[in-house]
DNA sequence: TTGTAAGCGTTATCAC
DNA sequence: GTGATAACGCTTACAA
């Protein structure tokens, strides 16, 4: 170390100096970091990782989206709460796309066997996901966005609380005065839609409304075609008054077809996308808060790894919902109408 | 080393092995493979760093743009070039947001000072701007998205053909039988504006057309309201039958305006916003293609970093031109009319 | 063809 | 309070 001839002392004190160590006089203190301030002087990165068997790197697995990167926010925005987040307790962050899940994990073992990072952030969670599976397998700390399967028990995770998201979005219409307000939901077998069903429901329930099992429609998968069928199907066997639907895509789908027939109901998607937010008319959409969830993701990652013991492993974060064109006026609705 | 213990070797040999020295026999290499196989052996980074003088990383500096990220999918695909394009030479990634400029420059000294990284990628090049000026102090090779100022002399940079790509789509224009082909684009002082417009007059010159000044609007920003101005301004003074916009936003703005004066003229556009993509009707544009300009960067610094001695600074990455329904049907057109 | 030993820049342990 | 010294895991002369 050049700091420490120039400064007359030995590295070990140097090294002190750095940590702010109880033991080293003022004056010691001044004379070295007038010395480093001097030479320009920065610890050097590896030398440090290397003593210190850490690296304080966070490694991010980014899966293989190919069109979502394009119409979704999603992955941008939660890479940018992940960067803010980290940037506060000094940690980097390495991503890596890859191009099948199979060059995922290779990703994830290099980051790891290598000790690039010290810990993994997994931008999604997938049912069989063989990174979690490799994960669960080793003694690195990470972290999915979304609610992983029982068995990955090492897993810290963040999510929304999908149940409660949709109570509010299905009690916010029917106390706008709707009296049929129809569920269209994804797959049926998914978590999401499952939780949104059950708040669903349980809105239903706590306005004294029975459930009509003719205004539930789920979907085979989340595409606008997906979302137009399921709007057609719903129409077809019960008189709906409004829409709240698991996702964007099919709500625009829905809104679609309502065109088509020439009328309009209100209609809230989730997970504001672009597409929702531009197409006219202007779709209200719950936002899932992608830069909070990695936030989060990060927060609770980096605690594990400086090593709080906390018994929390996950962290559910808020949803917000945008009002926009296809909900404008509804709150007129909130008068009761005599 | 266990692999050196395991297969009866020294560490050195285990070494050379890794890097399938010459100068170690067939039969050892196989041991020393296996044994490396065995134990799951790879080796660790911070280790190799810290000896070899480099990190094998680039660090991303990525700016504070607030909404571009919602509603461009530019610097995602640009990240998502630039990862492809270092996973194939063995390098990784480090990113940072920022909030401010000042911000991005303390980031940048931590990667560099830190010896993070070997190299820098901006994601924007901007005038004055305080990290190019870092770097050009300093000997970390970097490489920049956009055509930088001259002064920055150690810059590598990747940048489409603004000038060409211009020509084109008025040739396009021209060549549908089009004979009043309006410009309109961004601030006049800014390099991307007056390329594009020097393509536009070249277009014009090269079909034997006068350029009529009135046909050309340069507008003081790049919003959808400076489009709206600006085509309000043009349908004023002249008669345009086209319009080539530097930018989707201001095409946007543009074909606001036609809509609510109940006509509609071909439009081209610029970036192949998201915006654009969806709105009704759907605009042609020109894809800037973001993931080769990332990937292109990648290139050139990973190819200055492994110490390849090319002249070559800069690199010029293809156009395409999206078409879309604010042109279709415009090839009609081809066939003159008699 | 292989081994020995020094060194990369830090930190931690022990001494004084 | 401060300084030696060893160690982290790897690479690379220099020897053999």
């Amino acid at each position: 170390m050049d700091v420490a001839k120039l400064s007359g002392v030995s590295p070990s004190t140097v090294s002190r100096v750095i940590h702010d160590s109880s033991r080293i006089s003022d004056a010691t203190k001044q004379r070295v970091r007038q010395a480093m301030e001097h030479l320009g002087y920065h610890p050097n990165a590896a030398a440090r990782s290397l003593v210190r068997g850490e690296t304080r790197t966070i490694g991010l697995i980014i899966p293989n989206s190919e069109d979502d990167l394009f119409f979704r926010p999603f992955f941008i925005m939660a890479m940018r709460g992940i960067s803010i987040e980290a940037q506060k307790h000094g940690y980097n962050i390495m991503y890596s796309f890859s191009n099948n899940e199979p060059e995922e994990v290779e990703f994830l073992k290099k980051y790891i066997l290598r000790n690039h990072v010290d810990g993994i952030i997994l931008m999604v969670s997938r049912e069989n996901d063989r990174c979690m599976e490799y994960l669960e397998g080793r003694d690195v700390p990470y972290a999915v966005i979304g609610h992983p399967d029982n068995r990955y028990a090492k897993a810290l995770w963040v999510d929304n609380d999908n149940f409660m998201a949709m109570y509010d979005v299905v009690t916010r219409l029917l106390s706008s005065g709707l009296q049929r307000v129809a569920f269209l939901g994804g797959l049926p077998d998914m978590s999401v839609t499952r939780d949104r069903l059950r708040g669903y429901k349980e809105a239903l329930r706590t306005h004294g409304m029975d459930i009509d099992e003719d205004l539930i429609y789920t979907a085979p998968g989340f595409q606008e075609s997906d979302g137009y069928e399921g709007m057609k199907t719903l129409i077809g066997r019960s008189h709906p008054d409004g829409v709240a639907s698991a996702d964007d895509l099919l709500a625009l789908g829905a809104l679609e077809c309502m065109k088509e027939q020439g009328f309009s109901l209100p209609v809230i998607g989730f997970n504001n996308t672009i597409k929702g937010a531009i197409k006219s008319p202007t779709l209200s959409s719950v936002d899932i808060r992608p830069d909070q969830l990695g936030a989060k993701a990060a927060d609770l990652l980096i605690k594990k790894l400086m090593g709080e013991e906390t018994s929390v492993n996950f962290c559910i974060v808020d949803t917000q919902l945008i009002e926009r064109e296809t909900t404008a006026g509804i709150s007129f609705l909130n008068i009761p109408r005599t």
